[in-house]
DNA sequence: ACGTTGCGAAACTCTTCCGTATCGAAATTT
DNA sequence: AAATTTCGATACGGAAGAGTTTCGCAACGT
């Protein structure tokens, strides 16, 4: 070997931009940040939006729902960090942090898309379910599990139901803000307490 | 007046098919319960599955989002007859109807439609909310209305909070259905329990 | 220097579909 | 019978956009 390699050996010519394939994904999260649904979405709309020519789209990802995919995977879930003291805490904090999110228009776009178009594009909805979704409920669980055995939960708690209710419940409340846009600063904490103690009398 | 009439003046002609209508409406929620999103669905397609012209569709709607509109509004909510003997087994009737009918590719479809649309489509939106959605959410704070009263709830129950606990819990459920698409039959009771004792030991 | 590959831009073909118009046949009123 | 309206079918012009190709230039290796 002669070449000067840096672990895999360089095809010869000029590389490809990291710069334009940024610009890409974000122009794609941005178009669809802005309300648009996958099939109103146009190459040559993200080609525009990003300042890049078509052929560099198309020298990447062959199509735009392989796009897509990448664009939405491309989204990671920050979990917060928590403060571990109380399971009430910790809840109400992520349940909280599922709120400040959803108050970007992108981020309830993509939810949106993420939801209804999983029945057309299955593979999608799995990618984007690992790589934001999963992470957040993993950590719901670690939560619920972990006031089992403290004994602040009870012992016979089916987490599958318990995470469903709660972060469903903070769904429904997204879902319904779209409205004018605000929800009260203390519905998180509403939601986990009314969640714990329970509805009946 | 001279002519026969039955109510109003008929014009004189050939009168409008009712059953073309039918066959529209009808075509345009199967197309949806397919998988098409408004923006996919073409006036062509829907014609040719109505087996009508296109012609027959423009003289009765002047878009595609006015004909949208007429088929999601023409799916009416059927609430189901409620024992009325005690909340918790109203209740878990009224989300195993939710569970029982999202089983149904045609209804996920349209709930898809009409949750994720609602941002690019606001009046199609707002007639679904209207005519599919209130009455069943109305059905259900009624019941927790009479469970106050009676005693069976807390009296200081915020009934928007307990609506969106149960019926955010059963959406989410249903939402992960999708993979292989059957639920417990006991999940809406299991539901209903949990929420009302509550998750705290 | 020179070959190779990526770049943005533009032109191109092909398909889809909207909304309108036109046709002969059918249904209904007068 | 005549007039009117709807019917399904088909054709049309136009817009939009997918995916490909070509072009001249830029960036990288040898």
């Amino acid at each position: 070997m002669t070449t000067t390699e840096t672990g895999t050996a360089r095809p010869a010519g000029r590389p490809r931009s990291e710069k334009a394939e940024k610009a890409i994904i974000e122009a794609t999260l941005d178009l669809i940040g802005e309300g648009m649904g996958i099939s109103e979405l146009s190459i040559e709309a993200i080609a525009s939006r990003a300042g890049v020519g078509k052929t560099t789209i198309y020298r990447r990802w062959s199509n735009k729902e392989d796009l897509v995919a990448d664009a939405l995977a491309s989204l990671k879930a920050p979990v917060p960090q928590l403060a571990g003291v109380s399971v009430r805490d910790d809840m109400v904090a992520l349940l909280d942090t599922m709120m400040r999110e959803s108050g970007h228009a992108r981020t309830r776009c993509v939810m949106n898309i993420a939801m209804s178009e999983s029945d057309r594009y299955p593979e999608l909805f799995a990618k984007f379910m690992k790589q934001a979704v999963e992470p957040r409920t993993a950590a719901m669980v670690a939560v619920l599990e972990r006031g089992m055995r403290t004994g602040e939960l009870r012992a016979d708690l089916e987490t599958r139901l318990a995470l469903g209710t709660l972060a469903g419940t903070m769904m429904w409340h997204l879902k319904r803000a779209k409205d004018d846009g605000d929800l009260p600063d203390d519905l998180p904490a509403r939601i986990v307490d009314n969640v714990l103690r329970g509805l009946a009398a």
